[in-house]
DNA sequence: CCTACCGATCGGTAGG
DNA sequence: CCTACCGATCGGTAGG
């Protein structure tokens, strides 16, 4: 914590040492909750600004038990945005089969976009949403490899966005270059991380109508 | 350096140890060559991951040095992020002087828009753009003081844009809110800066062209 | 601006 | 998972 004036953390989930009843202990609960808890923090003070031993006594441990389920600060790092990525893909998957299934007709490329945005905002802002941002916003800290395997896995989450932008492109409604449109759409939805305030009075809804009519025409 | 795989930096512009020529030493351009030479570590290595050490001998000098000329490594950081916008907002100005009187007619409010788009992309992107990147993704480093004269600095630049995007608005080129428009739009210029690449055949102009077809109608 | 140095902190490990 | 510990590195300083 070389840090000047660290941004103030959330309170933590389980905040303190817990008691560890027989039934947390056995099970593998302590690595995800170290996972959780490492997610927070490198959110909010940055990978470098946060040390082993802050992970460590936020989870209850002692300063050298991280160790014990990680092999290294970094293989923590790159779990918890391995977690985040393979969390995204899940739910992204799930609200294109909720979405087919609900409506009685098919969805337009444009209420596709739609639910791909919101969905979005949902992993980025919604609750337990540390692992994307920290994925995001400390790449420069994981191995080539590791950043290898990420990039793959990212690839998949944007191949869904793909064939929706070109569909909007050839209607007309999305007048910008589908590669480009694609970075400069994730950009606007990515830099909502370092503003949105979820105290504020405005919903992830809302805020999806508004980037719909910033991208999509008519 | 606790980085796991630092991102190969681009060389210095004045590399190893210079030799020190009389007219060098007595003036100030050490200090200014200190901050350029920050701000390029900073950026592609992060604030907590660059050592007052790195910079010094980025610099030809010795590790303790750098404290000669900044009170710590953090006033650096902030020297860096103040330079930056103080450099910005001078351009701005430049920019619209230049626009208004080479125009026969008042430029439009979208051909304002269009500039003011490109100016900020030669900001992020352009030659000596290492200032900006820093200030915008090191926020979380410098204290609650520093960051509050950087927004009021980021306010005056913004302030800018407002009118412009207002006018729009009004003529229906617009669609969405004007305060969310302007956050949304300025997180799809400012992520380019983690994916655009120089070498490539993509121009600002073309990029700056895309960005506006995504966010103006007709 | 350099030399020589200090106290603090950090990632990580051996052994249990 | 804890205890006890190590080597390395870091920001910063006194004195010139």
């Amino acid at each position: 914590m070389t840090i000047n004036s660290p941004t103030s953390v959330p309170p933590a989930k389980p905040r303190g040492r817990p008691r560890k009843t027989l039934e947390e202990r056995e099970d593998g609960n302590r690595k995800k909750e170290l996972l959780s808890v490492a997610a927070r923090l490198f959110r909010h003070q940055g990978f470098n600004a946060t040390s082993t031993r802050d992970i460590a006594a936020a989870a209850g441990m002692r300063s050298g038990s991280p160790f014990y389920h990680f092999k290294s600060k970094g293989d923590l790092l790159f779990a918890v945005m391995e977690e985040g990525m393979r969390s995204a893909l899940a739910k992204q998957v799930a609200a294109r089969q909720t979405m087919q299934l609900s409506e009685p007709v098919l969805p337009s490329p444009r209420q596709q976009l739609h639910a791909l945005v919101r969905q979005h905002f949902e992993v980025l802002l919604g609750s337990d949403s540390d692992f994307i941002p920290v994925m995001l916003y400390e790449r420069r800290a994981i191995t080539d490899e590791q950043r290898y395997t990420l990039t793959q896995l990212q690839r998949d989450y944007e191949a869904v966005w793909l064939p929706v932008l070109e569909a909007l492109h050839t209607s007309g409604q999305l007048r910008c270059p589908v590669k480009l449109a694609r970075l400069l759409i994730f950009g606007a939805l990515n830099w909502s991380v370092q503003w949105f305030d979820c105290q504020q009075t405005e919903s992830l809804d809302s805020l999806t109508d508004a980037a719909i009519t910033l991208f999509i025409n008519h």
